[in-house]
Parts: C-alpha cells; sequence; structure tokens
DNA sequence: TTATTCTTTATTGTCGACAATTACATGACG
DNA sequence: CGTCATGTAATTGTCGACAATAAAGAATAA
C-alpha cells in the first residue's frame, strides 16, 4: 500500500501527446492510442461521415486490429466527444446540430476571451514574435490564393493555438486544443464552412496581439471576446440564410425519433 | 454502408448519464460503466489516495471484473484527468498541485461568469425558484451547524449546479457537472479545502441570484466572476499561509524527478 | 393487409490467456 | 564503494473466444 513514486509526474506533461502541435505524428507506442488518433483525424476530415454508425468489427478488420484496443480508443473518442455511444446498441458519429454549434461559440468566447487575457499577462517576448510570424504567413497565404479559405481556416486556428498556449494554463490549453479545436474542425468540414470573413478576422488578429503585446490584458479579453461572438454571429448568418437543407436535416432527425 | 438511423440522435440527452443530478446511483447496466462511477467516486472522495498507483489486476480483483472493462474505465477516467497514465509504466491517481489548482479557478471564472450569463437570459420561472430554494436550504443548514464546512461545501456545488443547469447550454453543463466539478470535489478533499467564507458566499450568491432574476446578463456576469475570483484568491491565501506543508511536497516531487 | 410474435442474426459486453515491455534485484567489475 | 550489466518478476498491451443483448426478418393470426 506504499506508493513507489513513478519517475514522471513532476513534470508530467513531455509525456503527454497533447497541446502542443496538432496533427504533428504522434509517434505513439499503442494500438489503442494510434487508432484513437487515426479515427480522430478521419472523423474531423470526414472521411467517417457524420451519423455514421461505427461498427466494432468492421473497424477491427479495417484497421488490422483487435476489438480490444478499438475499444479503449472508442472510449476516449467518447469521452472527447467525437463520438456518441448506447450501451448494446452503438456507436456512430457525432453530427453536430447548429444548437450545439452554438453553444460551442459560446464556449470559445468565454474560455478563449480568458486565453487572451492570461496571455497579455504571461506571454513572453519570443512566443510574441512567434505570434507575429503566424500572422505574417497568414496574411502571406491570404495574398497569394484568396479564395482557399482551406488554409486560411487552418491559419486562423494556428492563430488561436498560440493564444492559448501564450495563457501558459495547461488545464486550458487541453481543454481548448484536445477537446473543443477537433469539434470546430469537425463543424468545419459537416458544414463545408468556407464562410470567412479574412480581411474583418486579419484587422482583429491584428488588434488582439497589440493588446496582448501592451500587456493590455483586458482589451486583450475584450477584443478576443468580440473576435469569437463576431464569428458566432457570421455563422448565425450565415445559418440564417442556409437554412432549407437545415431544415430537411431537421425533418430527417424528426423521422428518426418516430 | 449505409446509415440505417439508430433511434435516438434526435434528443440524445435521455441516454446520457450526466449533466443533470450528481450522485445520484447512475444505475448503469455494463459493468464498465459501473466501476468507472466507482472508481470516480472512490477518487474524488479521497478512498483512493492522491499519487497512488493504480495496477490493473489488483483493481479488477478489487472489483471482481475482468481487466477488459475495467481498461475502458480507466480510459475514460484518464479522459477526465482523475487519473494520469503512462503507456507501458501504469497509471495513478492525479494529485493537483497548486498551480494546476488555480489554473482550474481561472477555467471555472470563464465558464461559470458565462453560466451566469446565459442563466440570466435562459432561466425560466420555475428554475429560479428552484434556484432560490437551494439558497434557502444552503442558509438553513448555516443555521444550524456552523462549523460543519463539509455540507456547506456540498451546497455551494448544488448552487453552482443550478446556474449551469439554468445556462440551457449542455456543452457547458457537461464540461462544468461532468468534468471540472469533479476536479474541484477532488480537490477539496486533497487539501482538505475547509476554508470557506461562508457569509461573504452566502450574500455573493443572493446577488447573483437576484441579477438572474432581473434578467441583467451583464451584472450576473460580473456578480459570478467577482465570486470565483474572490474563492481563488482566498484558496491562494490560505495556501500561502499553509506553504511549509507544500514546500514538503514539492521537495517530494524533485526528489522523484532526479 | 396489418399487427404481433417468434426466430435468426449480428453486434456488443466480458473473460481468460499469451506476448511485450518495464521495473526491480542480484551480482560482477572498475 | 559506486556503477553497470544481467536475469527475474510483475505489469501492461494485445488477442481470440464465448455469452448476453438488441436489431432485423419471417411466420402466423386477425
Amino acid at each position: 500500500m506504499t506508493l513507489p513514486p513513478l519517475p514522471h509526474n513532476a513534470d508530467s506533461h513531455d509525456a503527454w501527446q497533447s497541446a502542443t502541435g496538432h496533427d504533428d505524428a504522434p509517434e505513439v507506442r499503442t494500438l489503442a492510442e494510434r487508432v484513437f488518433h487515426q479515427l480522430q483525424s478521419a472523423i474531423v476530415r470526414g472521411e467517417l461521415a457524420p451519423g455514421a454508425k461505427i461498427t466494432e468489427p468492421g473497424l477491427a478488420k479495417t484497421y488490422g486490429i483487435s476489438r480490444g484496443p478499438l475499444r479503449e480508443a472508442m472510449r476516449r473518442l467518447e469521452a472527447h466527444r467525437l463520438i456518441e455511444r448506447i450501451p448494446h446498441v452503438g456507436a456512430r458519429v457525432v453530427k453536430l446540430s447548429m444548437r450545439e454549434l452554438l453553444e460551442l461559440f459560446d464556449l470559445r468566447e468565454a474560455l478563449e476571451s480568458m486565453a487572451a487575457r492570461l496571455a497579455a499577462r504571461h506571454m513572453t517576448a519570443p512566443e510574441i514574435v512567434g505570434l507575429r510570424d503566424v500572422l505574417a504567413v497568414h496574411e502571406r497565404q491570404e495574398d497569394l490564393q484568396r479564395d482557399e479559405a482551406y488554409f486560411q481556416r487552418e491559419g486562423d486556428l494556428d492563430f488561436h493555438y498560440c493564444i492559448v498556449q501564450g495563457s501558459h494554463n495547461r488545464m486550458l490549453m487541453t481543454m481548448l486544443c484536445d477537446d473543443l479545436y477537433y469539434l470546430v474542425r469537425l463543424y468545419r468540414t459537416q458544414f463545408s464552412a468556407s464562410g470567412a470573413r479574412p480581411q474583418r478576422a486579419f484587422v482583429e488578429h491584428h488588434r488582439i496581439v497589440d493588446a496582448i503585446e501592451a500587456g493590455d490584458e483586458e482589451l486583450a479579453e475584450l477584443l478576443m471576446r468580440r473576435h469569437v461572438s463576431a464569428s458566432r454571429e457570421n455563422v448565425a448568418k450565415h445559418y440564417a440564410e442556409t437554412l432549407d437543407e437545415q431544415a430537411s436535416h431537421t425533418r430527417f432527425e424528426e423521422h428518426t425519433t418516430s
């Protein structure tokens, strides 16, 4: 009953695969972990259709592994809200409704504004330099290919990643980078969300970085809150326009419940 | 490859065991789920010491199940940040450091202030009545047993539960009630946190409810933010006083990394 | 034809056993 | 005496098989 301390646990973060870069080949050493990342990527990229049923024997044969590690990976995906499970029935890929998407924006508004405030308090000079580099790359891509929304969107997430990193709050990093941002990407593929507003977002990003560099916590928080809120309103407006397909989506859901 | 829709997924929440009441016997039908709740409760209540190593054969024999469901439960606990795992090495119960505790308060400040704002916007009249009932019970217990901090603390969590429920944001409810509040309880047992400030908290709670009832979103958000922030500062101060044992804790961690 | 019941089938839940990796202890060598 | 190497033991990772549950379909009766 004594506790021989494991050799980590003091700076336990180097053992994690999380909260740093995103989509860097995770270089994992266990099957469950590897298939978790593979499934996570497949879901986020839309290779597994939203709402698609997931059968354990099928996936096990697809990935060439046994059902044991696969079930552990699925439990992790369930905890990360990328799949939904019902005991003795099965699992399927989540299908974000518009309501849940708007809820997600509320969460982002709360968490990312806090992240911006903490970034203004804790971000170091080289971190700010790196952040400006991200903005520069961001802007260059915008010059080169003005229509290619995909890179722009990924760049947008890179920006938000840097802010969250700058908060120096590990719980916040984990919650945003490991949980919410995957849902954000999932939404972008599900709704094929190309409705970006690049130029507006650019100046907002720059102003946020300015506030962070100036150490103005309150301004950074306020600007980030407005930035996320504006993105939410943009999505809500775009949703109101394309409401017809959404209506058919709703009819489909009603049909399933009958 | 077609997708015969499962009979839920339209109002998928009734199938979940989460985000409603807390600690109501979960009435689960699978071993993995049951042992997950049992381990969750055991960890939060301190029956499994923080930092204690968890061996799969040991727990499997303890709970009389096989290692398969146990590993799935552990994967869920890992995702909920109640245990930490290292591949091929083992798992142990989390031991919150003071830094992580303060990080947790930052998260609560961001999320619960948002919850208060949304509660002021969406909470219905009967929900507000229930909230006042919680405060009344809260106050009565305070009259009866002024020292018994345990019930007061649980009542405090009940209050925050109601607010989050009133936000009508399911993602927010899940994130706070299913994830963060278990960490809060874990902290209270680990640090034997009886350093409450009941009377101050009472009036703050009442003012928050007043703002919610008045539909004043901004005031509710501001008051909740101050409420959590004050609690954080209270903890930080109490930590500075009992810094000696924390110093020994730090020495221990340094020793483990050598 | 429609509703109901029973059978069949497929999927999920659970278990025990084996392989792989790591930690610990013992001993040899500088 | 300290350090390194080796072997052993224990734990974790993985697999295949069986049992339990639920969905799908066939057969029967109204």
